[in-house]
DNA sequence: CACTTGACCTGTCCGC
DNA sequence: TGCGGACAGGTCAAGT
């Protein structure tokens, strides 16, 4: 489940490793994962790399001639890029990624460009999308028109952020975080970590919310993403590499998988609920109830906030 | 319209 | 040990 840190990750090393190449044939073995008819795969053909962005979690492959490929990893898509059969860049934990056969039995589609390089889409879960667009296409998306700015930018104010929660006054404020149209490239992991630092019940309602507690989120926002950035996607290794086997952001994150632990920041046990459908990690105390329409939040500043961080796993069940 | 739930998928884990 | 079901969570479609 990359977000924006890791997708951001997997552009930067993409950037490093297939700037200028020449897109020459792109496999496809799984239909579904092709966003588009057949017929656009032999559109991209013979055109060079010239650019690689990204917008919120979508990773946008600038080729030229106004023509873009882009692709969503969704869940649990990977990148992998190869060149000769080695292993240059992305996937899953080095130590295996390294040894791992392309293609994996998880390759949805590959790209092939020029100098024997290769890039492999894996998605154990088949939910990552491929997508090939003209300028045109690209900004008429509904997708990309409802996209809201990144977290990062200036476009990201107090103001905009206040009018998107008003706008959903009646949802829980973490439904209205997930919404890519409030902010782009949040997830439930740093949806989570986000309300926390915050301190901000993950079910008040977004319209209850008082201006210094909006103020505190979009500040709560812009520092967990730019952290996580300056890890380098911490969350997983090289972007996209949460394994169900237990790889994990460990060290870096505060609420996320860690309910039955001491909060980091007051040392309650933090809980966890389900908010949108979604697995909601938090902290009690920290992120108190209140009352869901606003008033009377038990103040969050009586007690000191910056404890020692207490260590990992520290054997409560 | 605002908001919620289910579908898309596969692998893992938990309880029986 | 095997088996059913819950769970993981990004986004869209369908439902309330």
């Amino acid at each position: 489940m990359p977000e924006l840190p890791e997708v951001e990750t997997l552009r930067r090393g993409l950037v490093e490793s297939i700037l200028d190449k020449a897109v020459e044939s792109v496999d496809v073995f799984w239909e579904r994962t092709l966003d588009a008819p057949r017929s656009a795969i032999g559109r991209v053909a013979g055109h060079r790399l010239a650019n690689i962005t990204r917008r919120g979690k979508v990773l946008i492959w600038d080729l030229d001639d106004d023509l873009y490929l882009l692709i969503h990893p969704r869940m649990t898509g990977q990148l992998v890029v190869t060149e000769d059969g080695r292993t240059l860049f992305g996937g899953g934990h080095p130590s295996r990624s390294m040894q791992a056969v392309m293609p994996h039995k998880t390759t949805r589609a590959v790209i092939h460009l020029s100098d024997d390089i290769s890039v492999f889409l894996n998605d154990q879960r088949k939910f990552a999308r491929i997508r090939i667009v003209d300028t045109a296409s690209l900004t008429a998306d509904p997708f990309f028109l409802r996209l809201g700015p990144e977290p990062l930018s200036d476009a990201f104010t107090v103001a905009a952020l206040s009018r998107q929660l008003r706008h959903h006054a009646r949802a829980p404020i973490k439904a209205v975080l997930l919404e890519q149209s409030t902010v782009a490239g949040l997830g439930n992991i740093y949806t989570d970590e986000a309300l926390h630092l915050a301190r901000i019940y993950p079910q008040r309602l977004a319209g209850a919310l008082s201006t210094g507690e909006v103020r505190r989120l979009r500040a709560s926002i812009r520092q967990v993403i730019a952290t996580a950035i300056d890890k380098g996607g911490t969350t997983y290794t090289s972007a996209a590499n949460l394994s169900h086997t237990g790889e994990r952001w460990g060290d870096e994150a505060r609420v996320f998988q860690r309910q039955g632990q001491p909060c980091p920041a007051c040392g309650t046990r933090l809980e966890r609920i389900r908010v949108a459908g979604r697995g909601t990690n938090f902290c009690p105390d920290c992120q108190p109830y209140g009352e869901v329409g606003g008033m009377a939040m038990r103040s969050a500043h009586v007690r000191p906030r910056v404890m020692p961080l207490p260590p990992l796993r520290s054997g409560l069940a």
